[in-house]
DNA sequence: ATAGATGCAAACTTTTTGCACCACA
DNA sequence: TGTGGTGCAAAAAGTTTGCATCTAT
């Protein structure tokens, strides 16, 4: 199940946030797109609709989302602060391509399996953890 | 099998680096802990045996060191540049307290069957994945 | 009406770069 | 001796904070 633009609306209104002109427009951007956008990125990206919106205001969006978990961080290729929409529900992981920073989720991973012998060697209680995968889709690996 | 400063001297100098008091400090200060340290920490405590080293030579460092893959890094907690001796020799990963920072490290990790499952999924092309674990170690379960 | 959101400016942190000097090989 | 390494300073990039103003509810 897809999360549009309407549905991140009711989730912000319901956690008692506002819906502004720069919320929706930051919206938009982050639902348009599979990539995985800096701060940055997006700024450039909201301003082409939003010309007068300032970087402070994507950070503190960001934030919002982000704890909300809407949004996940991916750290393939060095940046460490990319931004993502959360697209299925519950628990997944990235599988990031190198070449063009194109972006699919992988519902299919269970390493629970692994979680119990780890816990179980090393007597850690396991929280949680971050898989992501690298590689080259398809298209790049034709494409060279 | 542990990397000492000697044999990490022996990479650095057969690599055609060379071995300069500053670069001997670092290394020690990198052996001597199983934390993960930012180039901020790092600093701090390279310091303390060599208080004239600026932190410009500490990420010309650290950075040697990460292409050389002797170092890694981690990046639980939101501190996504943070380094930690490579231990194990070839494929690892890491298992990090939150409570008090300690990294364990996993070796007995195969993810491989996963791997190809989601490259025939996904027509990827899987380069590496980057995995790393949360969780109490044994210690900070009993202090709380 | 009012609490929350925005945007500016400034502060702060982190990281990179240019350059003169130094020291390992 | 010469090249690579260091340290300073400055620039650049990334991120946070204070505050006056504005606006969605």
């Amino acid at each position: 199940m897809e999360l549009t633009t309407g549905k991140l609306e009711k989730v912000l209104r319901d956690n008692g946030y506002r819906l502004t002109d720069q919320r929706m427009a930051v919206l938009r951007v982050i639902t348009s797109t599979h990539d995985h956008l800096t701060p940055v990125d997006v700024h450039r990206r909201v301003r082409s609709a939003y010309p007068t919106i300032g970087i402070v205001t994507i950070y503190r969006m960001l934030d919002v989302l982000f704890r909300l978990k809407l949004i996940c961080r991916v750290h393939a290729q060095g940046e460490c602060r990319s931004y993502l929409l959360r697209r299925p529900e519950g628990h997944h992981h990235h599988l990031v391509c190198s070449s063009c920073g194109t972006v699919v989720d992988i519902t299919s991973c269970d390493i629970t399996g692994l979680e119990k012998k780890i816990s179980r060697q090393t007597g850690f209680q396991i929280q949680g953890h971050l898989l992501e995968f690298q590689g080259l889709c398809h298209n790049c690996q034709i494409t060279g």
